[in-house]
Order: structure tokens, then sequence, then C-alpha cells
DNA sequence: TTGTACGCGTTATCAA
DNA sequence: TTGATAACGCGTACAA
């Protein structure tokens, strides 16, 4: 004990302090139930020996971790950089921290991911999207892990998200509002990912309830050169005079191809992004997209699960989407509507 | 035992495959130090139990969570975003998880996210920059937790980063050999970040060394609208022919205004980022700037921490940084060169 | 190669 | 309000 020890414990603390480790410990987790005379005392031993509590320890005696986990697809995608920084900020400091992990797009990775995070004690989960193997959910049921999803929205479980279908659709609406009959999309890839799913269904069937149908429709992975190559294919069909992106990278990426095309925007095309992060306000000219409120869902998110790991019931929050009318959109020209091939 | 119980145990494994617990210990962590015939009837009895240790116990007797941690200031910038996303891909599956938390560039906040990191057991740490008070390098350094700092370099501690301070002077390098001598600069806040600190030296001291100065420095936050705000107000100076930015967003931004103002890039004036972010390459004209390998930093950094942590020695690894030439720059031309205010 | 038995540092139950 | 003490579940010398 007069060793020049690195690592204090409680049985330090308490014999330094003149009580006994059950008061140390009570002084950290339930202050109120001690009285504040020899919490003083405590909390004088605690610094005079630098005392700070041993995580394993206090994991396995109380049977939580205070970590939360998320696994999203990746970080390099700034929707989920964002949302992600917004939900660490939203966890109680001190109480919860945020452990992270990429499963880049692949559901079988995600499975091992939720699984590497609960064995590391995970309290409680975020995830992307709803769906997944039944078997996960289930998993995640007997082990009475607590989970919250985001990016989406659903009845079928917990979430703090948006609704893809219905953002896309009332985009598409206003193409065709702008007098807009041949359209396509480049859509993200939809395997394993139902907010790129959601979407391409979401303009899909509003143009069906109009008796229309894509002009064309290019499923392409995420990346500007991606959505700039889907571009220019799609656009050998010279009647297409407004294309629909899955999300604003792509959207950047037909921008991009439609200037190196010749093709003016919004004069000769109209492009429409989805998501509204920082390039959509960069590009010439700035994209007309639709916004997703990815930090407040960040937000929402973090309360929800925080609530449900400490055993209350929370509400599932649907964020509104809303659509940023900036310059890529325009009425169908005479030049593109009865082009030739 | 024989309850429908949700968590089985060693002890449960080890009965059912008819050994002793320490086998099963083993066969999870030292599976040669078993037989082969043996470990496939404790593997069996893991399945069938649907067994997964218990984190805490794990953490509690072997001193250690095979947790990492890392504090940045925020994911909302692309950079850091990039950076953890390359640093947790290449962490060993299955043996180590990133826990991350951001400080919004306040050093005070760092300081407790460290600490609030160590507390939860990090077994290391993934910082950002060298330049923090000594007080929490000693504490680290009492504590034994490795480290490794990123996103620069130094010879004080263990790194994977690079030179801010010569990747800007290379840039301040090129604009003078344009024939730019009337030069400002965008720099991001300085204080408490050294990062920042060194582009704006950097450049300033590549200046002096030609005998020359800045016409002006503007010193703002992170953001787009602040450096086309900076940028209007740098350039009432019109002799000014080159405008220097800390890092691509604020670039972005002068960018941004320089059309607002009715300037042509680069003709008018030229304009050069740091980092090379994706936006670098969508705006219009497409961004000059230095060129940071923040994937590689990233991978590099999870190898050399990993090292550190499993007792081996490892060596920082400085990567280099490279000017891209794109669209922003070009030699002054009469109209800026002899203007009059 | 396998088993025994103890220690790891807290929390939580129950009495006092 | 405080104290004694039993878990908590696993790793690991040491012995067999």
């Amino acid at each position: 004990m007069s060793e020049k020890t690195v690592h204090a414990t409680v049985d330090d603390v308490a014999a330094l302090a003149g009580v006994s480790t059950a008061t140390v410990s009570r002084c950290l987790n339930a202050p109120d139930r001690v009285v504040p005379a020899t919490r003083e005392k405590v909390m004088e031993a605690i610094r005079a020996l630098n005392y700070s509590p041993n995580f394993g320890a206090r994991a396995l005696a109380s049977r939580r971790t205070g970590i939360i986990g998320a696994v999203i697809p990746t970080l390099e995608n700034a929707v989920f950089a964002h949302g992600i920084d917004a939900f660490e900020r939203s966890l109680s400091p001190g109480k919860f921290a945020l452990l992270v992990a990429s499963c880049g797009y692949d559901p079988e990775r995600e499975k091992q991911q939720i699984e590497a995070l609960v064995a590391r004690g995970a309290d409680g989960l975020l995830l992307v999207g709803f769906d997944r193997d039944p078997a996960i959910y289930e998993w995640l049921a007997i082990r009475k892990v607590p989970y919250v999803l985001a990016w989406a929205c659903g009845d079928s479980h917990p979430y703090a998200g948006f609704d893809n279908v219905a953002g896309m659709a009332a985009m598409v609406r206003m193409v065709l509002d702008l007098g807009h009959r041949n359209v396509a999309m480049i859509s993200g890839l939809t395997q394993g990912n139902d907010r790129a799913r959601g979407r391409l269904e979401g303009a899909r069937d509003l143009l069906a309830g109009e008796g229309l149908a894509f002009r064309g429709v290019a499923e392409v992975p995420y990346g500007l050169e991606s959505g700039a190559r889907a571009f220019a294919e799609l656009m050998a069909d010279r009647s297409i005079t407004a294309v629909i992106c899955g999300n604003d990278v792509l959207a950047a990426g037909a921008l991009r191809a439609a200037h190196r095309m010749g093709l003016r925007v919004p004069r000769d095309v109209t492009i429409t992004g989805f998501d509204d992060i920082d390039i959509a306000s960069i590009t010439f000219p700035e994209l007309t997209t639709v916004r997703v409120p990815h930090t407040r869902m960040g937000e929402q998110a973090a309360a929800l699960l925080q609530q449900l790991i400490e055993g209350k019931r929370g509400e599932s929050v649907l964020l509104p989407t809303e659509i940023v009318a900036r310059g890529t959109h325009a009425p169908p020209t005479a030049r593109r509507r009865f082009a030739k091939a």
C-alpha cells in the first residue's frame, strides 16, 4: 500500500478516507446517498490517490459499460459523418461513449460488426436502415440490447429517421410539375441498402401514378465519377430532359459530366440530388436537392437510444425532409424536348 | 444450469464439453495450446450454448479491453471523417474496436475526452496534432497509455502524419514562381490548432525568405461562408492577386465569393486550398490545392498504434504532401497587377 | 495437454 | 447513513 503503485483501488481510497469500499462506490455512483461530510473526505482521498475506477471491474459488477455502438456503412459518406458526429455530441458526457464500426455497405460485415460491438459490451446500438436479416433482430431481442435505427423510418422498430420514399416522391413530383416527361434516374446500389431502394421506388411509384415510367435507370456505386459515367450513358437517349439522382454525390458527378458534354444545366437538363450535404451548395449551378436533417436526426437518435437504455420507453421520431430548390432545375426546353437521336 | 438462461458462462461451456474452464479459456485465447479433439468439443459446446465471453470479466482479468480511443475536433470536417474511417478499417478486426470522441477544437474538452476514454479502458489513443498541455502527456506516460498523433509531425512523440509547414510553403513557392507578389491568406483559427498555425507560418516564413509579407491575413472559423466573407474583405485591397487558404473549405468559400464579386478565377485572382478533399474537385474551376494522404495516414496510424499497444516499438511515419495543380491558379494579370484602389 | 484455484476491482445486498 | 461480504465471469500461475 505504501509502494508507489500506479493504480489506486477502492480499497486504497476507503482506507485513506477511513470508510468502507461501499461508501466509496456510493460516492461515485449515488452521491446523494452519502452525507456531505463523509463524501468530502472520500473525494479528497480520491484526488490524493489520483484514483479512477477500473473499467473492467465496474462493467463486470454493474453489468453495463456506458458504451454505445454504431455500425455505419462508411464515414467517407458525409451523410453518416455528420449524423454520427451529432449523435456522439448528443451522448450524455461522462455517461456514454461511442464505439463506431463501419461495414462498407456489406450486410454480412454489418452482422459481424454488430456482434463485435455487443461482445465488447455495448449497452445499446445505432444502426442504419431497417432492412436486415431478421435473425439479427431476434438475436438483439434475446440479448436484450436496445437499438435505434436511423436514416429511414418504419413501424417495426424504434427509429429516428426520415422517409426516403416520400422525400424522393416529392422531388419527382416537382420535376413533373415543371413539365418534364422524359425522366431518368441514377440510383445508388440498392442491394442491401433500403435507403437507396426507397428512393428509387419512391420515384418510380410516383411516375407510375402519372402513367409514366423512367426513360432509363442506372444503378451505380457511390462516387463522383460513378455518377458522371452513368449520366453520360443515360443521356445517349436524347429525349431525356431530367435526371433524378439518388444522392448529392451522384448528382454532382452528373453535373460534372453535363459540363463536359457541353450541356447547360438547367437549360438543357434538370439534375436533382438528395441529402443536401455541403457539396450541394458548391457545385455550379448549386444543386436542387432534398434536404435531410442529418444533424437533428443524430441528436434525436442519441436521445431516444439513451432513453431505451435507461429502461424508459421512447417514441420514434420522424423528421421531415424538404425540397431545396436551387439552380439545377427548370422546365424542359424545346431543344431537348424535341431533340432527335 | 438447465434453466433457459440468456447468458452462458465459461462454467456452462466447460460443463457441457466435459472439460475445465481453463481449457475453454484457452480455446478462445490460445487455440494452439489445446489438442484439436478437445478444442472441437469445446467449440461445439460454445455454439450450442450460444456462448460469448463477458466483456467486463475479460477486461478485468486480462487488464486490457481491445478498445482504442480517438479524440478528434469533429467528424464534420471531411479530413477527419476520412482519416478516422481509414483508421477504423485498419484496426485488426476482432482484436480492436474504435471509441471516438469529438472535442470541437477545444483543448479543455479534448483533455476531458482523453480522460474519459482512458477511464473507459482504452488500450491506446489516437490524437490530432502535437500541441497540448504537457500535463496530458505526463499523465498518459504515468498511466502507460500508448498513443499516436496524426495530421502533423514532430520528433517529440510517435506519429503518423505530414508536414503542414512544408506543405504550405511548397504551395506559396509555386504561387510566387507564377509571378505573384501581392499575396493574402485566409487561415483557419490558430488558437489551440497547431495544424492551422503550421500552415500559416509555413506560408509566412516562405514569403519572408523572399523579402515579402502578406498583404493581408484573415484568421477565421472553419466554414464555407466564413471563407467567403474573409475573401470579400481581403479583396478590398485591389492590389492582391493571390489568396492562399488554410484549407479547401475556406478556399471553396473564397471561390464562391469571387464569383459573386464578378471576379474570374484564376484570371483575376489565384486561390489555393489545402487537403484535397472531395469538394476540391467539384468547385468551378477545380481547386488547386495541397494533397494530403488522409487515408494512408489513417492506415499507418492504426498500424503504428497497434504495434505500440502490443509492446513492440514502432517507427513514426511521415507522409508526403503534394501540390495538385488544377484550375484556380495562374500568373497575375495586368488587370489586377496594376489595379488601383 | 489439462485441471485446480485464486485474483482481478467493483457493485449490490443485507444488516446494523 | 454506513459497513461487511458475496457475487460478477474470466485468465492464468501452478500443479498434475
